[in-house]
Parts: C-alpha cells; sequence; structure tokens
DNA sequence: TTAAGTGCAAATATTTTGCTGTCAC
DNA sequence: GTGACAGCAAAATATTTGCACTTAA
C-alpha cells in the first residue's frame, strides 16, 4: 500500500518544545510510535507500541499524553470530532488538514490544492460566524490509472 | 426537537423494515432520537433520551441497537478507509456525505452549502481525471454561540 | 408458536485520578 | 532546586455478555 510521503521526523517534538513543553523520555517514545504509524491508532496499541521501546511505560501517560497533543492540537481524537463516528483513534493532524484524495481502487493519496477551498472557508467564516479551527476536504473515487478496471464501489 | 431541516422521518425504520429486521418498541425509540438528533449523540446521550420516551429502556438494548445499526450501515457507517471497531458517537449515515461544520465546544453540527464545493469537485474531476464516488467536507471550530467563551484549553 | 429481543446483573474494557517519588530544565 | 511528570493502584466510565423472561411476526 502506498503513500510513502516523508514526514518531517521529530515534528511533533519540536512543535511541544516551541511550546515550552517539557520533554521527558516516555513522550519522547509515544510521539515516535505516533509519528512513525501507518495507520490510526487506539491508546491500547499506543501503549503496546510504546512498551516495545520502553517496557515500563504506563498507560496513564500514554493517556495523559495523548490528551495533552489534542489540546495543543497536535492529534486528532477521533472521538472528539467523530469524523468517522468511530472514536478513539488518534493520529497525526497534520495529514488531514490538506485536501486529498484517495483511490479506492489502488489506495494512492494526492493532495490537491483549490482555491476554491479557501474561498469556501472564508465563506463560511463570514455568513456562518463560525471560527475555524481545522477544515478537511476528502475525496474518495478512482484515479486515472484505476478508471475502466474499477468495477464496484461497495 | 425542532429540525430545521426536515428529514425523512421514519427512514431508519423502513430500512430496517426491509432488511426483514423486527422492530421493537425500544427499536423505534432509538430510532426515533437518532432520527431527531440535532447533533452527534454517543451512547448515554441516546440511552438518556429514549429513556424520556421509554424509561425502563436497557442501556444493553442501546448498545444492541447501536451495533445493529452500524452492521447495516445505517448509523454512522463506515468510514472510507479504515473499517475498525466501534465507536463512541453515532448519527445518520447520510449527514456525512454533506459538507458540515462542528463546534468543538458545544458538539453542535450545522450544515452548509456551497456551490463552491460543486466548482472545486469539478475542477478535480477534470484536472487530475479522477472520478469521483464520495467527497467530504468537514469544518471543525467554535459556532458564533460559543465563541469568546470558548479560548480555554488547558 | 417461537426465534429474536429485552432487562437485569455481573463481567470486561477503557479512561481518569490521587498520591508519592523522580527527573527535566 | 523546584515544578512538572511518571508510575502505581484504585476509582470512575463505558461496553459487553449470560441467562430467564417477553414479544413481534
Amino acid at each position: 500500500m502506498p503513500t510513502s510521503k516523508t514526514r518531517e521526523s521529530g515534528a511533533l517534538q519540536r512543535a511541544l518544545v516551541g511550546k515550552g513543553i517539557r520533554i521527558t523520555r516516555q513522550r519522547r517514545t509515544i510521539l515516535a510510535v505516533i509519528e512513525t504509524a501507518t495507520q490510526r491508532l487506539d491508546a491500547a496499541q499506543i501503549l503496546r507500541k510504546a512498551a516495545r521501546t520502553d517496557p515500563g511505560i504506563d498507560r496513564a501517560t500514554v493517556y495523559r499524553t495523548l490528551k495533552l497533543l489534542q489540546r495543543h492540537g497536535l492529534v486528532d481524537g477521533l472521538d472528539l470530532l467523530h469524523e468517522t463516528g468511530e472514536g478513539h483513534f488518534y493520529e497525526r493532524r497534520a495529514e488531514r488538514d490538506r485536501p486529498h484524495m484517495t483511490c479506492l481502487r489502488c489506495g494512492r493519496v494526492q493532495e490537491f490544492g483549490s482555491k476554491l477551498i479557501d474561498r469556501t472557508k472564508g465563506h463560511v467564516e463570514r455568513d456562518c460566524h463560525f471560527y475555524i479551527v481545522f477544515a478537511r476536504f476528502e475525496i474518495g473515487g478512482y484515479c486515472a490509472a484505476c478508471q475502466g478496471s474499477a468495477a464496484k464501489m461497495r
């Protein structure tokens, strides 16, 4: 499964340092788990992976760290936002803030930029008096290469 | 509970009947709660609201009904890419394909329509040769009523 | 009638919290 | 040195399950 967009390693940690937040060994471990994750993880999975690096790490520390990251907008607690309704999963936030389209057949993800999206956001802020914290535009379908070979869509 | 936008009432129930699933008083109550909800509800909220109509209703029944609805794709539905466990929040499935904004403080969801979104989709289809199956545009932030009182995080 | 559904209570699972000793800065 | 943090254990929440009794179809 594709999509290997290199992420700036250590970005989360730098963000925390930039906010004057103390970095501990445990936090470093947890951040690394989240940064290198290839899929969304729930708290238990994060704990399990973190424990491979740091066996003594405690669940409470994981929960507290996730909450910290959420407060600072560095991860999305999907149970907060429920974008999927699935709940209690965590992932880095940045990835989803960029508009992207996912091919339902080959799984490839492409980003796209469009001024229209910014205009839409401006429109919402102005007309609805809504203060936007984040916006996601997500498209699913079939990419050029997969069209034609794409049979059914659920 | 006034829903400004009238949704076809009883649609969930009809869907279940259509699938040959038995309708009980408790299920009818729960479906009504979900259908008339103006925001996303978690299991406890659904239970509380359902209990106003049917005081004896049990949490286990709520959980079992939610699971049933999920299995049949009537609530929450699946996420597009990673399907997984269960969740904390539930909503009618149809809502999510429409552009909406969620207030991070009060949890209220408002839909909005914008021609700009359709234009963006057209743009993607044309320029990227991408066949769109679904598109979601989701905004999180603070609604007019919650602004100001929302400053704090910690 | 009778399989499916409900309530109840107890079992699990998940998340939070109070406290104390420790470590990052 | 000191205030923030981690670990531990216990509490608070949330969800699931076994079983006997009901009920929709």
